[in-house]
DNA sequence: GACTCGTGGTC
DNA sequence: TGACCAAGAGT
């Protein structure tokens, strides 16, 4: 049991002193006069430790039950980009009862599938999921395609989630480096509070050789170190209290610092934006029958407007009729 | 590399 | 209250 002490405060930064280092590892704040020096802890241990975590507080996600199939996990995948689970899991069950294979949603008018996308945000992805159905029952027979080339060539799968389907859907070694698992890294690792903004190649090198040589193990990995930093590392305010590697970690040896990128990280604007536009002019399509005249859409800035709704048809998310604007067929 | 792309919950 | 952030990808 961890002295609360060692908890970060609830906005992420210490704000009290540098805790104590546990008996057997270098003492931070004794070595401050001279150097913080952290050893790094021994992969194995890393991911004993976190394996045996994961084996009692996984989720139990649908994603991840014994009957799931490559085309759900992939399905999955593109849901939960920048998507939390707990929006993502009613909207996957729909989807995949309605269209249980790619075949399936390849045939499906694409209006259909951007209504069952719902506001999950991004409508772009599920344009990009129907495109990966077309390919996959062209290109592939129907069947999601194990190899990690042929993966980073469908539609909306970049290196996490060819990792991610490789990984979990396959059972296969992959390097799995989401915003969950470089931010454990970063602190169990590193020391820093947050990663660096954007993915370095040093970064995937660095996990790349973390993930252990045995397929099924690897699996594990990836799967119990995303959900360590989904569940207990959270970017907010982690839980160390709960963490199995909290001894280790060379963030809380180093007693907690703050982020030293917090001023590259831009906020994302929102209010008044052409994606809050977009957003708005995609509600009320998805929420249409028939077509929607451009004065049927609530929004301040007519000119912005015109300027979303040029997008969203050249994005192929909308269709103009001599009525209004519609979902594309 | 820097930008863009939705939505809603959290603290 | 509003800034922050969530299993990224494409250009």
């Amino acid at each position: 049991m961890l002295h609360p002490g060692y908890e970060p405060s609830r906005r992420g930064v210490a704000r009290r002193a540098a805790p104590r280092a546990p008996h057997g590892t270098r003492c931070a704040s004794r070595a401050a006069s001279r150097r913080i020096v952290v050893v790094p802890p021994s992969p194995a241990l890393v991911r004993e430790r976190v394996g045996a975590w994961f084996a009692r507080a996984a989720r139990d996600l649908p994603w991840r039950a014994p009957d799931r199939t490559p085309w759900g996990v992939l399905v999955s995948e593109v849901m939960l980009q920048q998507t939390p689970v707990v929006r993502v899991e009613p909207v996957w069950r729909e989807w995949m009862a309605r269209w249980p294979g790619p075949a399936d949603l390849a045939a499906a008018p694409t209006a259909d599938v951007l209504r069952a996308w719902g506001r999950l945000g991004y409508p772009r992805r599920a344009l990009r999921l129907q495109d990966c159905a077309h390919a996959i029952t062209e290109r592939h027979d129907g069947q999601v395609p194990d190899g990690l080339d042929e993966l980073l060539a469908l539609p909306g799968v970049g290196a996490y989630t060819a990792g991610a389907v490789t990984a979990f859907a396959f059972g296969r070694r992959a390097v799995v480096l989401d915003t969950n698992v470089r931010r454990v890294l970063a602190r169990a690792l590193d020391g820093v509070a947050l990663p660096h903004p954007h993915q370095t190649v040093a970064e995937v090198r660095r996990a790349e050789a973390l993930v252990p040589q045995d397929d099924a193990e690897a699996a594990e990995w990836a799967a119990a170190s995303m959900e360590l930093g989904a569940l207990v590392c959270t970017a907010r305010s982690p839980r160390c209290g709960e963490c199995p590697v909290a001894d280790l970690c060379a963030w809380r040896l180093a007693g907690f610092p703050a982020d030293e990128h917090a001023a590259r990280r831009r906020t994302q604007a929102w209010a008044g934006t052409d994606r809050q536009c977009r957003g708005r002019v995609m509600a009320a399509l998805r929420a249409a029958d028939g077509p929607v005249p451009r004065a049927g859409i609530d929004w301040p800035d007519p000119a912005q407007l015109d300027r979303a709704l040029a997008g969203l048809v050249e994005d192929h998310l909308a269709e103009q009729t001599p009525d209004g604007y519609v979902l594309p067929r």
